[in-house]
DNA sequence: CGATACATGTAACCGGTTACATGATTTT
DNA sequence: AAAATCATGTAACCGGTTACATGTATCG
């Protein structure tokens, strides 16, 4: 297993592996075409990374001469490859990440279905809606108590307000999938 | 000027010099304990970024030996600084910036206050709000087709709508912004 | 006085960006 | 056959992270 931190876009590779085996231009094409495309980007990010996790004993890469003269390196997750995706994707949201690590919550939960049960998954949006919270709790004594309000100019506080709305809307989105993953839940339950 | 193309963590730091000289612990102490933490990070970051900065002539060192031994570094922008900074407050808000810079519209957005017109500032938050819309209503009209919802997954489909709702809430904020600043002009209007 | 916090850095490592290289397949 | 596009990379550069180094003020 060793020491598997990383990268967002390692991640994001990974799980875009799990969803089938790929080859890195396969891999190109849908971050060029999906709002994946957060993450990364270019070729010259993106064929390194696979290499790197192949060195790692993350992906395995098949040859594929069949229709080709210039064979295709397809590539799927190893055992190790599963297990450092499931290790991450069971990690809880933390404070650090929503303040710097660029949508890495997002994209764990993107990768969830599937391979998460629905319970670890309410669960997982749960501690990020906590996190949230306590985030935006923080935030509001800290900055909009009236005496800061008082001296702030009006762009910073217009700005803070941005952040500070953003968070509540991904409080409101959390809300809103855990209704619609129970209900989904309950749909499968009836269908038995 | 040169090729004026800076870090955002360097334009964060022009912006935040700009506010007023201050040594690199300052600095960093701003952005410990601020909201900007979004951009650094840690001294090792700061302080190389301040020493670029002030080898290509945007800032200027004093050395501050009045009360300690130890001189402190004092920054403040130079006039090429200024002519920099004011060059990036004044672009506009592109795609490429809503998919992937983190933050760098909402930040050029919290140092323009006092350095660009309200008119200048409106007109900014104008076109970002049409870039979102645009890209919007790309998004919907790409992945939120009957078709497309059919086959997508549900964690795919909430993960989409999470960044539309974000973008969303972003148009909510800018127009609050606009109106509230219109509404500070006529209250100064109001003054004469 | 010793420990802790303040204050300013440096150096190694590593990953992402940009730009280029190369060959195969398809289009004009 | 030439041009464009598909497909897979490589190499240089550069900035951020991590961890360490060092010295100064402050507090017990």
């Amino acid at each position: 297993m060793a020491k598997s931190e990383l990268t967002t876009l390692e991640y994001a590779l990974l799980g875009l592996v799990s969803t089938g085996p790929m080859s890195g231009y396969d891999v190109h094409k849908v971050f060029a075409t999906t709002p994946l495309a957060h993450f990364s980007s270019s070729p010259g990010a993106i064929y390194p990374a696979l290499r790197r996790l192949e060195r790692r004993g993350l992906l395995q890469a098949a040859l594929d001469r069949t229709t080709e003269t210039r064979p295709r390196r397809v590539f799927s997750l190893t055992p190790d490859g599963e297990a450092a995706l499931d290790i991450w994707l069971r990690q809880s949201v933390t404070r650090e990440e929503l303040v710097s690590t660029t949508g890495a919550s997002i994209l764990r939960f993107s990768l969830m279905g599937g391979r998460l049960s629905d319970t670890e998954v309410v669960a997982y949006l749960q501690g990020w809606r906590a996190e949230l919270e306590a985030y935006v709790a923080e935030l509001r004594a800290r900055w909009t108590t009236t005496e800061a309000q008082a001296q702030m100019p009006l762009h910073a506080k217009l700005a803070l307000e941005n952040g500070l709305q953003g968070f509540e809307g991904e409080v409101r989105w959390i809300d809103d999938a855990i209704e619609q993953l129970r209900r989904r839940g309950r749909k499968a339950q009836a269908r038995r």
